[in-house]
DNA sequence: TTGTGTTTTATTGCCTCC
DNA sequence: GGAGGCAATAAAACACAA
């Protein structure tokens, strides 16, 4: 039986399990399968649980390769005695399963990382306070250096000296100050 | 034993690709 | 148009506390 037979003979007998067709104007809403209808025997499909060994064997392959082409399919299915749609179906199945697992895991390494640059941002942001607390006593200095100058022709070499550093520190507030701003921006914190 | 939550197997409808 | 994939869902099977 082909793929469509298969298919056409699934609805044919499921037809009337099924909900009416989505209003018109509206965007495709998936119509939702009505319960089965209990002691319907047509309908009953007995659920089998996978023997440990098949499950195993399957894992095994899905290890392997989680995509299932046809031959591999066949092989798999005649190997461990099951329906190849089951095999098929168990392989959806694990997939989904796969899938979910890794978007935890995705979701998991983000708010690592998430936290670490909130923590990282604190620290900067401390770091941007120490730095402007500096800035500003070296402005000040500065303040306090050219506002005295002049009136004394022997303190000139130590007022220079003392200037010199004040230029320096000065610079150094600024370039600290600036390349961390240059930072923060580049990484968008 | 039974009620309840979780996991596994199976089905369906829709979508994409060839 | 057929085959196969995926999301959503149903329902059987299982686990486990009370």
């Amino acid at each position: 039986m082909t793929h469509v037979e298969e298919k056409m003979l699934l609805s044919s007998l499921t037809a009337e399990f099924y909900s009416q067709t989505p209003p018109q104007g509206e965007a495709k809403v998936k119509r939702r399968r009505r319960k089965k209808a209990r002691g319907d025997v047509d309908m009953e499909v007995k659920k089998r649980r996978l023997t440990d060994e098949q499950v195993k064997f399957l894992e095994m392959n899905f290890g392997e390769e989680k995509k299932l082409e046809s031959g591999r399919k066949m092989h798999l299915a005649s190997e461990i005695g099951l329906d190849p749609k089951q095999v098929s179906v168990w392989f959806q199945n694990r997939r989904a399963r796969w899938k979910n697992k890794q978007m935890e895991e995705d979701y998991m390494k983000l708010k690592s990382m998430h936290d670490s640059v909130v923590v990282e941002k604190c620290h900067l942001e401390n770091e941007v306070l120490k730095l402007k607390k500096r800035l500003e006593e070296a402005e000040e200095l500065i303040k306090k250096i050219s506002g005295g100058m002049g009136s004394s022709p022997s303190s000139s070499f130590s007022n220079n000296r003392v200037e010199g550093e004040a230029d320096q520190l000065m610079y150094m507030s600024e370039y600290s100050y600036n390349g961390l701003m240059d930072w923060m921006c580049l990484y968008g914190v």
